[in-house]
DNA sequence: AATGAATGAGATTTCATTCAT
DNA sequence: GATGAATGAAATCTCATTCAT
């Protein structure tokens, strides 16, 4: 908490500064009660400083969102390459859905927000499409495209339960519902 | 003076149709747009009418939900009953995944926006428990538990893909999948 | 000064009121500081009246001016109408030029306001336009058009020097003009 | 790093391109929505510009002003100056009334919004007499000092009626009203 | 000399909610 | 039971101006 410190002038980190609190305030109380104010108040910076860095809160909540997604992207390719084996593979994308080493509740609260948020901001949208695909990409790794899409399903609804069922997934359930879905669907394209 | 009314002064419908032009707003502009003023305007009734019937807006749109996971549940399960073979359930869950039968692009941003809101409001995210908890039950009637879950997790997890990405799913390729984890889990409990 | 006068709720007059308290504000310091908030203060009315009576400021504005246009319009008939004789009538197109019976410096610097404004408020260009319509139409009562036109010219135009030139317009100057115009423009259609 | 760079640092004409750009905003919304950063984007300069080279907001319309009543001034001079005869002179002022050598809409919007801004800054107010001062020496060429207020009323007077019903003027009324107050008043001073 | 960055103040507007009837 | 009127609070956004460079 670096309290009373005050910023130099030009802060290069002000405006990543501020997506993160806004990413906060979203993670909070949604994108319903994501306001200037409480934004500003949670990045420690005057009102006037959103609308001078950003166009109007919905491009605020737009770039928060990109700046969300790609990093989020980035967490989940990460973890597709460390795989070296089909094996490691397949374990990589159990611990996607299960956690814990990706997708925090913060992050899957917010991952929701985006996708409701999504349907009524075209910048959005084209933000949660182009996390859809790259996450696809990042399958493409070590699987075949068919199963690639399939394994995504399983990736973007399973999580769902673990939010609002409150007991942590069957991990060995996901693992044999992975492995089938890559030996049944085969190498076919 | 009764001339021009529409409503007997106690219209039983009223509350109903309130409720209906909730869902409206919120698919139109999500949670974070729908206020009193935009619902009572969709429903053609007055402004007042809404603190008469609901207790306040979140009241209103947590019955708005459940009355949305009532109804869909409700779908859900009279595709499943509607099948008599375990092959015809198949199709069944491949056509909740796929539409058009189930799940209008209006009703998937509606449940979307109810994740979202879910996360920030305990009467709707026992609202989403329950929808969830229903849509397994239905599942139930025709696979074993651990099917159910990994089937309800593509069912959550597809339809995302019909909404971000602009083409219609591959078929097919849900099918086969539905198939494979079907015959791949077995019937172990 | 009415001062702790509180309104009884529905009060006919407030709408009224407000009006008024916005041509002080316009006549004080012009449109562009006519703000809802001096306004308001002015009229002794929370702010929130103010965007429950009227759809928005460009609509308060209008309406304001809407009724300045009608009062003086009124005005301004009632001094020709009391005249008798074709000399009164002149005597009193003199009076609407010079003052003081007619056109107050505050309503002067009003008319002002509204041209300029009615150059940029579809509303208020068709209320200016009315009015120079009804100015005509009192005219009418004593003179042929083509007179009506000119004098009227002269009506718009001359109170100008009045504003900023700090002296007293020469009323015989003023009355020679008239009759001038009135005997020269004859009594052809 | 001149490359794109369109002013020389010192650009003398920048001052003047503010000003125009600045009646350019006025003559569009009205004085009540010209700021600083419209007309720095009109005029294609930074914002910190309109600070460097004037006081204030204030300090700039005025300047405007006092350029644009200038320009309209000579003009106005330039028209009687071309005239030869008692007759031209008149006819001089038929066209300064109706246009369209002289006074474009643009212009006339301007001339209102002048007028009512004066109202309410002193400098405006002093630049709005020396115009109407300006206009009667450019009269006093040809004509009497009390013909001159006369026309001068018409000058100012009839082209709103141009402005706010949507037809032309009558050219041989203007024509016929300028001939009658020239005659009608005589030569005495 | 000139300007991009920054911000406090205040503008318009929307809204949930209360209340008298 | 039902609702139009009303308002305090707060939301989004704009802006004139200051200042460091």
């Amino acid at each position: 908490m670096a309290g009373t410190r005050k910023d130099t002038p030009n802060d290069p980190a002000r405006r990543a500064r501020i997506l993160e609190a806004a990413l906060d305030v979203i993670a909070d109380g949604g994108v319903h009660r994501a306001t200037h104010r409480r934004i500003a108040a949670r990045a420690g910076v005057p009102l006037g400083s959103l609308t001078y860095y950003f166009a109007g809160l919905d491009d605020l909540l737009a770039s928060a969102f990109a700046s969300l997604a790609d990093r989020m992207a980035e967490q989940y390719r990460g973890m597709l390459e460390a795989a070296r084996t089909r094996s490691e593979a397949e374990e990589a994308v159990v611990a996607v859905i299960c956690g814990p080493e990706y997708g925090s509740d913060r992050e899957m609260a917010l991952l929701f927000e985006m996708y409701a948020y999504g349907n009524h901001n075209p910048a959005v949208a084209e933000t949660a499409r182009l996390w859809l695909l790259r996450s696809r990409e990042s399958l493409g790794l070590h699987f075949p495209p068919r199963t690639c899409l399939a394994l995504d399903a399983l990736v973007e609804g399973w999580p769902m339960h673990r939010e609002f069922e409150h007991a942590p997934l069957d991990r060995a359930l996901v693992a044999a519902t992975v492995r089938t879905i890559v030996a049944g669907l085969g190498e076919a394209v």
